[in-house]
DNA sequence: GTGGTCTAGACCACT
DNA sequence: GTGGTCTAGACCACT
């Protein structure tokens, strides 16, 4: 069952939070088709946040063709996301996790790695030209 | 200069982008003490975002102790938020680049590479008992 | 500018009815691109319904991607539903407009003249093998 | 036997659309007085929704004095709609079939149709003073 | 002044 | 007990 983390006063809204939390866990395996997500009830027990705000995000989520909202039943995933290359064992994942180990023992906190990513993501996709890489900054040294 | 990208209708008020790109820059050492941030004005032109929300935006730098607001003059960089392992020819750095690299050649979107990314640092964290781990969404599968 | 009418303790939804409605009216081009829907404020003096129940129909037709919600300003058409066949002085509008009045003139009420369009539609679409005939009812007679 | 279907997902509560087929079928005809309704095991065989909903459905029916639903027989119907004018062989509904198969000839989906069809009773009843046209959305245009 | 989020609470639809 | 709609009202984001 996926264990949603809302960060209040951060400025992104509650509903969008669970919303990112959830294609984060399809992409990653870690939600599979036909899995049931908890209840608004029991989103509201662990984040105290209004049963109203879940179903907002679980709609969302519904209309973006993830999950479906069955009255009396629960909300269920529909369509996964996950990725071949994503995978538990994959190389990728293995290098990723010695990667970030080593970044955090250098000191650098969460968002410094968070940050790096996003840089490192922009100039690949600079670079090669690739489409719509939104949610980026880039500054003109870049170019 | 640093170049501002605004997402619309993602969910997220485009004040808090604009803070979350500066930190992000200012992390990575793409902005310096000194350095000028663009002016409303500039923003502006650049995203079509209006200049009273690039003033909010840079009113919340300037009370986390970032950025002064000069009046008549500009808004500049008061303090850096720069790391040593993030510098530019670090290797930490240079190895993230050649896995992000592997990454999208392997087809993986920028979405599932944070996503990777994220859970890694969870993954992380959770095992050395970090502080602070938000943003966060787990699985009773990681226990 | 689009004059909503709300038929409360029919069962269908409210925000149902203003999407059905704004649809309806993109179809028929009495909606352009670029037309500005009611503020939720004018529609809630016209309808006493709440302004959170025309905002929720009016995302729903902003994710359907006929609509723009932009904040400050209003809400405007960014797609239009026109139909060719469907113009105010085509020959099948005409006919249509000659139809109905004298279905009218012959005692039928809206709903009997709704229902036999919707079974003259079922009758065609089940004959020709058309796709995805949805909201219809048979009976066993048409087999 | 009539035949439901139920569109979910649509926004319209399952009873309603089941209340809404009934009477269209009386209105046209297609059920009589004395008809059977299917049972709620059949209608739940033909459309997996709750036999629940089935016999809510029914039981506005009953209140609406259309049918009576007798404990261990099943559910009949008590009343017709059925108008002259809608009569299998009337030139009213042979006329609409022919408009029909030309409207979908010309390319004109379901949605085109109904919306003209509401379009064109709206301009009818409003230039002829008739009353209560609910369900409409009218335009300034109009006027 | 416009839309956007969130809440608390009532009542409904569905299983 | 599950999700679904709607309300009233507070407060926020954006123009």
């Amino acid at each position: 069952m996926i264990d949603y983390r809302i960060d209040r006063g951060g400025g992104v809204p509650a509903y969008v939070q669970i919303v990112e939390q959830t294609e984060r866990a399809l992409r990653m395996g870690f939600l599979k088709v036909g899995d049931k997500l908890p209840t608004a009830k029991e989103v509201v027990a662990a984040t105290a946040i209004n049963p109203n705000t879940v179903l907002r995000a679980y709609r969302d989520l519904e209309q973006a063709g993830l999950v479906e909202l069955r009255r009396g039943l629960g909300t269920f995933v529909t369509r996964s996301l996950a990725r071949p290359g994503a995978e538990d064992d994959s190389p990728l994942r293995r290098e990723l996790g010695d990667w970030v180990a080593r970044a955090r023992a250098e000191g650098l906190e969460r968002a410094d790695v968070l940050a790096m990513v996003t840089a490192a993501l922009d100039t690949h996709d600079t670079a090669h030209d690739s489409r719509a890489p939104q949610d980026r900054a880039r500054t003109k040294e870049d170019a």
